[in-house]
DNA sequence: TAGATTGTTAATCGATTAACAATC
DNA sequence: TAGATTGTTAATCGATTAACAATC
Protein backbone atom coordinates (compact mmCIF):
# COMPACT_ATOMS: atom_id res chain seq x y z
CA UNK A 1 0.00 0.00 0.00
CA UNK A 2 2.64 2.55 1.14
CA UNK A 3 4.42 3.92 -2.12
CA UNK A 4 7.78 4.59 -1.71
CA UNK A 5 9.71 8.09 -1.87
CA UNK A 6 6.93 9.76 0.30
CA UNK A 7 8.12 13.15 0.84
CA UNK A 8 9.44 14.53 4.31
CA UNK A 9 6.90 17.28 3.68
CA UNK A 10 4.03 14.90 3.62
CA UNK A 11 5.49 13.01 6.46
CA UNK A 12 5.87 15.57 8.77
CA UNK A 13 1.91 16.81 8.12
CA UNK A 14 0.34 13.12 8.89
CA UNK A 15 1.29 13.56 13.07
CA UNK A 16 -0.84 16.80 12.43
CA UNK A 17 -4.15 15.38 9.84
CA UNK A 18 -3.97 12.49 12.64
CA UNK A 19 -4.47 14.78 15.86
CA UNK A 20 -7.38 16.96 13.99
CA UNK A 21 -9.16 13.18 12.58
CA UNK A 22 -9.00 11.78 16.23
CA UNK A 23 -10.46 15.25 17.05
CA UNK A 24 -13.35 15.02 14.65
CA UNK A 25 -13.88 11.29 16.11
CA UNK A 26 -14.22 12.11 19.33
CA UNK A 27 -17.03 14.80 18.76
CA UNK A 28 -18.64 11.93 16.65
CA UNK A 29 -18.20 13.14 13.49
CA UNK A 30 -18.36 10.44 10.33
CA UNK A 31 -17.21 11.65 7.35
CA UNK A 32 -15.22 14.75 6.36
CA UNK A 33 -14.63 16.13 3.28
CA UNK A 34 -10.99 17.64 1.80
CA UNK A 35 -12.89 20.47 1.39
CA UNK A 36 -14.14 20.91 4.84
CA UNK A 37 -11.06 19.51 6.42
CA UNK A 38 -9.30 22.26 4.46
CA UNK A 39 -10.99 24.89 6.00
CA UNK A 40 -10.34 23.38 9.67
CA UNK A 41 -6.62 22.76 9.69
CA UNK A 42 -6.00 26.62 7.13
CA UNK A 43 -4.82 23.87 4.46
CA UNK A 44 -5.96 23.71 0.88
CA UNK A 45 -8.41 20.78 -0.44
CA UNK A 46 -5.98 20.01 -3.39
CA UNK A 47 -3.01 19.35 -0.66
CA UNK A 48 -4.69 16.83 1.18
CA UNK A 49 -5.85 14.94 -1.50
CA UNK A 50 -2.48 14.81 -2.67
CA UNK A 51 -1.44 13.97 0.64
CA UNK A 52 -4.07 11.08 1.23
CA UNK A 53 -3.43 9.73 -2.22
CA UNK A 54 0.25 8.86 -1.36
CA UNK A 55 -0.73 5.91 0.43
CA UNK A 56 -3.69 4.51 -1.68
CA UNK A 57 -7.55 6.35 -2.14
CA UNK A 58 -9.14 6.17 0.82
CA UNK A 59 -12.12 8.46 0.04
CA UNK A 60 -14.67 8.23 -1.94
CA UNK A 61 -15.96 10.40 -4.45
CA UNK A 62 -19.36 12.18 -3.90
CA UNK A 63 -18.95 11.26 -0.44
CA UNK A 64 -15.38 12.60 1.34
CA UNK A 65 -13.21 10.75 3.79
CA UNK A 66 -14.58 7.82 6.33
CA UNK A 67 -13.03 9.67 9.14
CA UNK A 68 -13.05 6.34 11.34
CA UNK A 69 -10.98 5.00 8.63
CA UNK A 70 -8.85 7.51 8.33
CA UNK A 71 -7.35 7.83 11.38
CA UNK A 72 -6.88 4.26 11.82
CA UNK A 73 -5.27 4.74 8.46
CA UNK A 74 -2.72 7.10 9.48
CA UNK A 75 -1.93 5.41 12.75
CA UNK A 76 -0.85 2.57 10.71
CA UNK A 77 1.28 4.52 8.13
CA UNK A 78 3.08 6.10 11.34
CA UNK A 79 3.33 2.37 12.28
CA UNK A 80 1.41 3.92 15.88
CA UNK A 81 0.22 0.49 16.37
CA UNK A 82 3.22 -1.56 17.08
CA UNK A 83 5.33 0.17 19.70
CA UNK A 84 8.87 0.51 19.64
CA UNK A 85 11.14 0.25 23.07
CA UNK A 86 12.73 3.30 24.30
CA UNK A 87 14.79 4.42 26.53
CA UNK A 88 15.41 7.91 28.00
CA UNK A 89 19.15 9.21 28.81
CA UNK A 90 19.59 11.81 31.17
CA UNK A 91 16.99 12.28 33.87
CA UNK A 92 17.10 16.10 34.80
CA UNK A 93 14.17 18.30 34.65
CA UNK A 94 13.77 17.98 31.06
CA UNK A 95 14.20 14.30 30.84
CA UNK A 96 11.57 14.23 33.85
CA UNK A 97 8.96 16.21 32.21
CA UNK A 98 9.40 14.37 29.15
CA UNK A 99 8.85 10.76 30.49
CA UNK A 100 6.38 12.26 32.34
CA UNK A 101 4.44 14.20 29.90
CA UNK A 102 4.62 12.28 26.95
CA UNK A 103 1.85 9.97 26.04
CA UNK A 104 4.65 7.65 24.45
CA UNK A 105 1.98 4.65 23.57
CA UNK A 106 0.35 7.29 21.67
CA UNK A 107 3.13 8.21 19.38
CA UNK A 108 4.42 4.28 19.27
CA UNK A 109 6.65 4.51 21.77
CA UNK A 110 7.26 1.96 24.95
CA UNK A 111 9.85 3.96 27.27
CA UNK A 112 11.44 0.40 29.32
CA UNK A 113 14.04 2.60 30.70
CA UNK A 114 15.62 5.53 32.26
CA UNK A 115 19.32 6.22 32.64
CA UNK A 116 21.15 8.67 34.18
CA UNK A 117 24.77 9.21 35.72
CA UNK A 118 23.84 11.17 38.99
CA UNK A 119 24.22 8.25 41.39
CA UNK A 120 22.45 10.39 44.17
CA UNK A 121 19.21 9.91 42.08
CA UNK A 122 19.62 6.53 40.77
CA UNK A 123 17.01 4.10 41.81
CA UNK A 124 14.46 6.90 42.34
CA UNK A 125 11.22 6.03 40.13
CA UNK A 126 10.04 8.35 37.17
CA UNK A 127 5.97 7.19 37.14
CA UNK A 128 6.50 3.59 37.33
CA UNK A 129 10.06 3.46 35.65
CA UNK A 130 13.15 3.54 37.93
CA UNK A 131 16.03 5.61 37.13
CA UNK A 132 18.97 3.29 36.22
CA UNK A 133 22.76 3.52 36.83
CA UNK A 134 24.16 4.54 33.01
CA UNK A 135 26.54 2.17 33.84
CA UNK A 136 24.08 -0.75 33.34
CA UNK A 137 23.18 0.63 30.36
CA UNK A 138 24.84 -1.88 27.93
CA UNK A 139 23.55 -4.85 29.83
CA UNK A 140 19.94 -3.56 29.89
CA UNK A 141 20.24 -2.91 26.20
CA UNK A 142 21.28 -6.12 25.16
CA UNK A 143 18.86 -7.94 27.28
CA UNK A 144 15.59 -5.49 26.52
CA UNK A 145 16.57 -4.35 22.88
CA UNK A 146 15.27 -1.36 22.58
CA UNK A 147 15.67 0.28 19.06
CA UNK A 148 15.29 3.91 20.36
CA UNK A 149 16.86 6.49 22.52
CA UNK A 150 15.80 9.61 24.09
CA UNK A 151 18.43 12.13 24.64
CA UNK A 152 17.60 14.83 27.42
CA UNK A 153 21.71 15.13 28.18
CA UNK A 154 23.97 18.18 27.91
CA UNK A 155 25.57 18.63 24.21
CA UNK A 156 28.98 17.61 26.12
CA UNK A 157 27.71 14.18 26.99
CA UNK A 158 25.53 13.28 24.15
CA UNK A 159 27.99 12.60 21.02
CA UNK A 160 29.87 10.16 23.28
CA UNK A 161 26.71 8.02 23.97
CA UNK A 162 25.07 8.12 20.55
CA UNK A 163 28.23 5.93 19.26
CA UNK A 164 27.66 3.72 22.13
CA UNK A 165 23.87 3.56 21.88
CA UNK A 166 24.19 2.45 17.51
CA UNK A 167 26.56 -0.55 18.44
CA UNK A 168 23.95 -1.12 21.34
CA UNK A 169 21.23 -1.54 17.89
CA UNK A 170 19.73 1.88 18.42
CA UNK A 171 17.66 2.89 15.07
CA UNK A 172 15.99 6.33 15.98
CA UNK A 173 17.45 9.16 18.33
CA UNK A 174 14.84 11.57 19.87
CA UNK A 175 17.46 14.35 20.82
CA UNK A 176 16.68 17.69 22.74
CA UNK A 177 20.43 17.97 23.36
CA UNK A 178 21.27 21.19 22.67
CA UNK A 179 23.53 19.62 20.02
CA UNK A 180 23.14 18.46 16.33
CA UNK A 181 23.34 14.83 15.75
CA UNK A 182 24.96 13.96 12.45
CA UNK A 183 24.72 10.45 11.96
CA UNK A 184 26.24 8.31 8.51
CA UNK A 185 25.53 5.37 10.23
CA UNK A 186 22.91 3.72 7.32
CA UNK A 187 19.52 3.04 9.48
CA UNK A 188 19.84 5.24 11.96
CA UNK A 189 16.98 8.37 12.12
CA UNK A 190 18.05 11.29 14.32
CA UNK A 191 14.77 14.01 15.60
CA UNK A 192 16.21 16.96 16.74
CA UNK A 193 14.53 19.18 18.84
CA UNK A 194 15.95 22.35 19.50
CA UNK A 195 13.58 24.04 21.56
CA UNK A 196 16.04 27.32 21.69
CA UNK A 197 15.60 27.57 17.56
CA UNK A 198 11.64 27.34 17.92
CA UNK A 199 12.06 30.14 20.67
CA UNK A 200 14.36 32.29 18.89
CA UNK A 201 12.28 32.06 15.85
CA UNK A 202 9.39 33.26 17.62
CA UNK A 203 11.63 35.73 18.81
CA UNK A 204 12.10 37.07 14.93
CA UNK A 205 8.61 36.73 14.31
CA UNK A 206 7.31 39.04 17.13
CA UNK A 207 9.00 41.80 16.02
CA UNK A 208 8.41 41.38 12.11
CA UNK A 209 5.11 40.04 12.53
CA UNK A 210 2.65 42.37 9.98
CA UNK A 211 0.89 44.98 12.34
CA UNK B 1 19.50 46.34 6.34
CA UNK B 2 16.53 43.74 7.48
CA UNK B 3 14.99 43.26 3.36
CA UNK B 4 11.11 42.61 3.73
CA UNK B 5 9.82 39.24 2.54
CA UNK B 6 11.98 37.02 4.02
CA UNK B 7 10.66 33.23 4.02
CA UNK B 8 9.92 30.89 6.58
CA UNK B 9 12.17 28.45 5.25
CA UNK B 10 15.33 31.29 5.68
CA UNK B 11 14.38 32.26 9.22
CA UNK B 12 14.23 28.76 10.59
CA UNK B 13 17.70 28.37 9.75
CA UNK B 14 19.07 31.11 11.10
CA UNK B 15 19.14 30.08 14.48
CA UNK B 16 21.12 27.23 13.61
CA UNK B 17 23.30 29.25 11.54
CA UNK B 18 23.63 31.11 15.28
CA UNK B 19 24.38 27.97 17.21
CA UNK B 20 26.75 26.62 14.65
CA UNK B 21 28.69 30.18 14.55
CA UNK B 22 28.78 30.75 18.41
CA UNK B 23 30.04 27.48 18.92
CA UNK B 24 32.92 28.34 16.23
CA UNK B 25 33.78 31.41 17.58
CA UNK B 26 33.88 29.80 21.22
CA UNK B 27 36.40 27.65 19.52
CA UNK B 28 38.10 30.79 18.36
CA UNK B 29 37.58 30.47 14.56
CA UNK B 30 37.80 33.62 13.34
CA UNK B 31 36.80 33.66 9.31
CA UNK B 32 34.93 30.60 7.57
CA UNK B 33 33.80 30.51 3.89
CA UNK B 34 30.72 29.58 2.69
CA UNK B 35 31.66 26.31 1.41
CA UNK B 36 33.59 25.13 4.67
CA UNK B 37 30.22 25.78 7.11
CA UNK B 38 27.82 23.83 4.26
CA UNK B 39 30.14 21.20 5.31
CA UNK B 40 30.22 21.22 8.75
CA UNK B 41 26.34 22.20 8.36
CA UNK B 42 24.88 19.39 5.65
CA UNK B 43 24.09 22.36 3.45
CA UNK B 44 24.59 23.29 0.17
CA UNK B 45 26.99 26.75 -0.36
CA UNK B 46 25.30 28.27 -2.33
CA UNK B 47 22.16 28.40 -0.18
CA UNK B 48 24.76 30.08 2.90
CA UNK B 49 25.13 32.72 0.96
CA UNK B 50 21.60 33.14 -0.71
CA UNK B 51 20.48 33.35 3.14
CA UNK B 52 23.16 35.53 4.34
CA UNK B 53 22.57 37.82 1.54
CA UNK B 54 19.08 38.38 2.39
CA UNK B 55 20.45 40.73 5.23
CA UNK B 56 23.14 42.41 3.64
CA UNK B 57 26.41 41.52 2.40
CA UNK B 58 28.23 40.75 5.36
CA UNK B 59 31.25 38.42 3.40
CA UNK B 60 34.38 39.72 1.85
CA UNK B 61 35.19 38.05 -1.42
CA UNK B 62 38.28 36.51 -1.40
CA UNK B 63 38.13 35.96 2.42
CA UNK B 64 34.62 34.53 3.66
CA UNK B 65 32.97 35.60 6.74
CA UNK B 66 34.08 36.92 10.12
CA UNK B 67 32.72 34.42 12.57
CA UNK B 68 32.11 36.75 15.30
CA UNK B 69 30.38 39.55 13.19
CA UNK B 70 28.23 36.88 11.70
CA UNK B 71 26.90 36.10 15.06
CA UNK B 72 26.50 39.45 16.09
CA UNK B 73 24.76 40.22 13.05
CA UNK B 74 22.24 37.23 12.91
CA UNK B 75 21.25 37.92 16.97
CA UNK B 76 20.58 41.28 15.98
CA UNK B 77 18.32 40.25 13.08
CA UNK B 78 16.92 37.46 15.11
CA UNK B 79 16.38 40.50 17.79
CA UNK B 80 18.01 38.36 20.51
CA UNK B 81 19.55 41.88 22.05
CA UNK B 82 16.46 43.08 23.17
CA UNK B 83 14.47 40.49 25.63
CA UNK B 84 10.52 40.26 25.65
CA UNK B 85 9.48 39.84 28.47
CA UNK B 86 7.55 36.50 28.82
CA UNK B 87 4.64 35.15 30.72
CA UNK B 88 5.03 31.08 31.74
CA UNK B 89 1.12 29.67 32.04
CA UNK B 90 0.99 26.17 33.20
CA UNK B 91 3.27 24.90 35.99
CA UNK B 92 3.34 21.35 36.22
CA UNK B 93 6.04 19.07 35.02
CA UNK B 94 6.47 20.61 31.39
CA UNK B 95 6.27 24.31 32.71
CA UNK B 96 8.91 23.71 35.31
CA UNK B 97 11.03 21.89 32.90
CA UNK B 98 11.30 24.57 30.59
CA UNK B 99 10.89 27.32 32.45
CA UNK B 100 14.40 25.65 34.50
CA UNK B 101 16.14 24.30 31.27
CA UNK B 102 15.26 27.21 28.40
CA UNK B 103 18.11 29.80 28.67
CA UNK B 104 15.55 32.32 27.98
CA UNK B 105 18.48 35.08 27.68
CA UNK B 106 19.68 33.43 25.01
CA UNK B 107 16.99 33.76 22.54
CA UNK B 108 15.60 36.68 23.44
CA UNK B 109 13.17 36.62 26.64
CA UNK B 110 13.21 36.83 29.68
CA UNK B 111 10.67 35.20 32.13
CA UNK B 112 8.96 37.79 34.39
CA UNK B 113 5.88 35.77 35.73
CA UNK B 114 4.96 32.42 35.78
CA UNK B 115 0.81 31.45 36.29
CA UNK B 116 -1.29 28.38 37.24
CA UNK B 117 -4.94 27.36 38.87
CA UNK B 118 -3.68 25.14 41.29
CA UNK B 119 -3.90 26.40 44.94
CA UNK B 120 -1.36 23.78 46.71
CA UNK B 121 1.37 24.88 44.53
CA UNK B 122 0.86 28.78 44.28
CA UNK B 123 3.70 30.48 46.17
CA UNK B 124 6.09 28.52 45.28
CA UNK B 125 9.73 28.70 43.58
CA UNK B 126 10.93 27.90 40.55
CA UNK B 127 14.65 29.11 39.51
CA UNK B 128 13.78 33.03 40.98
CA UNK B 129 10.24 33.03 39.79
CA UNK B 130 7.31 32.82 42.36
CA UNK B 131 4.31 30.58 41.37
CA UNK B 132 1.38 33.25 40.84
CA UNK B 133 -2.75 32.48 40.82
CA UNK B 134 -4.23 32.85 37.52
CA UNK B 135 -6.03 34.69 38.56
CA UNK B 136 -4.07 37.48 39.36
CA UNK B 137 -2.66 37.58 35.28
CA UNK B 138 -4.57 40.69 34.40
CA UNK B 139 -3.54 42.81 37.51
CA UNK B 140 0.06 41.03 36.80
CA UNK B 141 -0.10 42.11 32.83
CA UNK B 142 -1.03 45.43 32.85
CA UNK B 143 2.05 46.30 35.60
CA UNK B 144 4.57 44.45 33.81
CA UNK B 145 3.31 44.82 30.13
CA UNK B 146 4.88 41.37 28.97
CA UNK B 147 4.38 40.19 25.36
CA UNK B 148 4.74 36.69 24.61
CA UNK B 149 3.32 33.91 26.49
CA UNK B 150 4.34 29.83 27.22
CA UNK B 151 1.65 27.86 27.18
CA UNK B 152 2.34 24.51 29.14
CA UNK B 153 -1.54 23.41 29.83
CA UNK B 154 -4.00 21.08 28.97
CA UNK B 155 -5.66 21.58 25.53
CA UNK B 156 -9.54 22.40 27.40
CA UNK B 157 -7.54 24.96 28.50
CA UNK B 158 -5.75 26.55 26.69
CA UNK B 159 -8.20 28.13 24.19
CA UNK B 160 -10.05 30.22 26.73
CA UNK B 161 -6.57 32.10 28.09
CA UNK B 162 -5.22 32.74 24.69
CA UNK B 163 -8.65 35.57 24.15
CA UNK B 164 -7.88 36.39 27.65
CA UNK B 165 -4.18 37.23 26.72
CA UNK B 166 -4.45 38.68 23.44
CA UNK B 167 -6.84 41.12 25.08
CA UNK B 168 -3.63 41.62 27.68
CA UNK B 169 -1.97 42.60 24.97
CA UNK B 170 0.25 39.40 24.11
CA UNK B 171 1.80 39.22 20.40
CA UNK B 172 3.38 36.17 20.87
CA UNK B 173 2.51 32.51 22.10
CA UNK B 174 5.08 29.43 22.42
CA UNK B 175 2.45 26.81 22.77
CA UNK B 176 2.80 23.44 23.86
CA UNK B 177 -0.45 22.31 24.26
CA UNK B 178 -1.74 19.50 22.91
CA UNK B 179 -3.74 21.93 20.65
CA UNK B 180 -3.16 24.01 17.56
CA UNK B 181 -4.23 27.75 17.75
CA UNK B 182 -5.12 29.10 15.50
CA UNK B 183 -5.22 33.38 15.68
CA UNK B 184 -6.56 35.32 13.00
CA UNK B 185 -5.44 38.49 15.09
CA UNK B 186 -3.31 40.77 13.14
CA UNK B 187 0.43 41.11 14.58
CA UNK B 188 0.05 38.01 17.16
CA UNK B 189 2.26 35.28 16.21
CA UNK B 190 2.10 31.50 17.56
CA UNK B 191 4.59 29.63 17.60
CA UNK B 192 3.10 25.81 18.21
CA UNK B 193 5.47 22.66 19.46
CA UNK B 194 3.88 19.79 19.20
CA UNK B 195 6.33 17.14 20.85
CA UNK B 196 3.99 14.31 19.94
CA UNK B 197 4.18 15.34 16.06
CA UNK B 198 7.67 15.27 15.83
CA UNK B 199 7.78 11.66 17.98
CA UNK B 200 5.18 10.40 15.49
CA UNK B 201 7.51 11.86 12.90
CA UNK B 202 10.39 9.35 14.36
CA UNK B 203 8.19 6.20 14.32
CA UNK B 204 7.36 6.89 10.54
CA UNK B 205 11.11 7.63 9.73
CA UNK B 206 12.44 4.54 11.95
CA UNK B 207 10.39 1.88 9.81
CA UNK B 208 10.94 3.58 6.66
CA UNK B 209 14.52 4.73 6.96
CA UNK B 210 16.74 3.07 4.15
CA UNK B 211 18.48 0.03 5.71
C1' DT C 1 -30.12 10.44 -12.40
C1' DA C 2 -27.89 14.77 -10.58
C1' DG C 3 -24.79 16.53 -7.31
C1' DA C 4 -20.86 16.12 -4.86
C1' DT C 5 -16.34 15.04 -4.26
C1' DT C 6 -12.48 12.28 -5.15
C1' DG C 7 -8.18 10.88 -7.77
C1' DT C 8 -4.97 12.57 -10.84
C1' DT C 9 -2.84 15.36 -14.34
C1' DA C 10 -1.26 19.90 -15.50
C1' DA C 11 0.12 24.62 -14.16
C1' DT C 12 2.10 27.54 -10.91
C1' DC C 13 4.87 28.90 -7.47
C1' DG C 14 8.78 29.01 -4.49
C1' DA C 15 13.00 27.13 -2.83
C1' DT C 16 17.35 25.12 -3.81
C1' DT C 17 21.37 24.61 -6.52
C1' DA C 18 24.60 25.87 -10.20
C1' DA C 19 27.28 29.13 -12.56
C1' DC C 20 30.10 32.95 -13.02
C1' DA C 21 31.29 37.84 -13.07
C1' DA C 22 32.73 41.02 -9.46
C1' DT C 23 36.11 41.98 -6.20
C1' DC C 24 38.83 41.53 -2.10
C1' DT D 1 48.87 40.41 -9.35
C1' DA D 2 46.74 35.68 -8.79
C1' DG D 3 43.76 32.99 -6.08
C1' DA D 4 39.89 32.64 -3.46
C1' DT D 5 35.40 33.44 -2.44
C1' DT D 6 31.54 36.28 -2.39
C1' DG D 7 27.15 38.36 -4.38
C1' DT D 8 23.86 37.59 -7.70
C1' DT D 9 21.61 35.91 -11.78
C1' DA D 10 19.97 31.88 -14.12
C1' DA D 11 18.64 26.95 -14.11
C1' DT D 12 16.72 23.23 -11.78
C1' DC D 13 14.06 20.93 -8.77
C1' DG D 14 10.26 19.97 -5.82
C1' DA D 15 6.08 21.28 -3.56
C1' DT D 16 1.70 23.46 -3.79
C1' DT D 17 -2.39 24.69 -6.12
C1' DA D 18 -5.74 24.50 -9.90
C1' DA D 19 -8.49 22.04 -13.01
C1' DC D 20 -11.33 18.50 -14.45
C1' DA D 21 -12.59 13.84 -15.83
C1' DA D 22 -13.96 9.75 -13.23
C1' DT D 23 -17.28 7.93 -10.27
C1' DC D 24 -19.85 7.17 -6.12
Amino acid sequence: MAKYNISDSVIRRLPRYYRFLCGLRERGMVRISSGELARRMGLNASQIRQDFNCFGGFGQQGYGYNVEEMCLQIAEILGLDKPHKAVLIGAGNLGRAVSQQMNFERAGFSLVGIFDKKEAIIGQMIGKTPIRSIDTLDEFCRAEQPDTAILCLPATAASDVVEQLIALGIKGFWNFSHYDIAVEHKGVTVENVHLVDSLMTLCYKIEHSVK
